[in-house]
DNA sequence: TCCGGCCTTAGCACCAGGTGCTAATCCCCG
DNA sequence: CGGGGATTAGCACCTGGTGCTAAGGCCGGA
């Protein structure tokens, strides 16, 4: 096996199995430890300590994230009551497995979270949609989404919102938002 | 502070902090690393290590499950290219937080990987939806799905789907599924 | 044949964040 | 004033590393 095989099937071993210490890996390679730790500087890998921490953040802001996420994506701009705007990356999991083509709910909660939150009150929920996908989003693109407040008559919003991918749409929304209750 | 008092702050900072080390814990607490030691001992609570790994393996089991769930939601008929069925059991994280409203984006999301798993092919994508979220749907409450095929032309399918909450109607969408290619 | 390079290995000191143990101190109460 | 629980200190040791220097092994070209 040449060196360069060597670090390709440590790069996915790794990948598979986060939790793979230095020692372990110099075995199943049959190399000395000090080979793995130079093909891991050269290949960037971090540490296992370093793996494991971000998964655990991983783990750990999904728990918070429970009722934190009001927004999905990140809000970047918000004018309540008339305009927001959030960005979104794309990973993996959002796509049907193996097609790298990010699937529509998840452009749909962007610019639905956003819709809803731009509304001035706590209470807001989504009454109707009407949607577009104009264009596939690809895994690792970052959807921006704009949202409009377009027209408001006594607790019921009508909020457009347009989602785009280095500029070019991807998604358009209308969407009736409605404030229950005087 | 009494001993008891500290040990149960210490508890509750861990739970809330859980990537804090012992040496930070003796800081705030103003007693030694020792004592620490001998708190977290008494009260069985792991090594930050330990509490990094147990936190990074949920990430890692929860990664490797998503991308497993093409349909969201339990699959419980399939009738290809007809007709599907599925149920989703909707909790806290699904809801603003505190409202205990489920948020309209899971609704969506559950009608929409049926509407696109009911199209009998792989590259089925959704082009364009039209919504209504008829009754708030809250947290505990179980969401059926049906999903029927209404008309189809050359790679495009309409898709009706109504969502129940106790035999009651809490979500209606018209999914436009479109098969890219010839 | 020998030499230069690349790759690999070895060895050592050091690091964080611990465990496990023993030995001192503190401080309060009777 | 003494006793005892709580606290602290100190030391050796552990894993899973980093960073550095030095030494081999092997292969191709002159």
């Amino acid at each position: 096996m040449t060196r360069e095989e060597r670090r390709h099937q440590l790069a996915r071993l790794i990948q598979e199995e986060p939790f793979i210490s230095d020692r372990e890996l110099a075995q199943r390679f049959g190399v000395s430890v000090q080979t793995i730790r130079l093909d891991r500087a050269s290949l960037g890998i971090p540490q296992l300590r370093e793996r494991t921490r971000k998964l655990a953040r991983m783990a750990y802001s999904q728990l918070r994230s429970v009722g934190a996420d009001e927004v999905v994506g990140e809000l970047l701009e918000m004018e309540l009551g008339r305009r927001a705007l959030s960005v979104m990356e794309t990973t993996e999991r959002m796509a049907l497995s193996g097609s790298g083509v990010v699937r529509g709910h998840h452009l749909f909660a962007q610019a639905n979270s956003l819709a809803v939150s731009v509304i001035d009150a706590s209470q807001a929920l989504t009454g109707r949609a009407r949607l577009r996908f104009v264009k596939p989003v690809r895994v690792g693109e970052r959807v921006v989404a704009v949202a409009t407040v377009v027209r408001q008559r006594q607790g019921r919003f009508w909020v457009d919102v347009e989602s785009r991918v280095q500029g070019e749409p991807v998604f358009q929304g209308r969407f009736l938002v409605v404030v229950p209750g005087p």
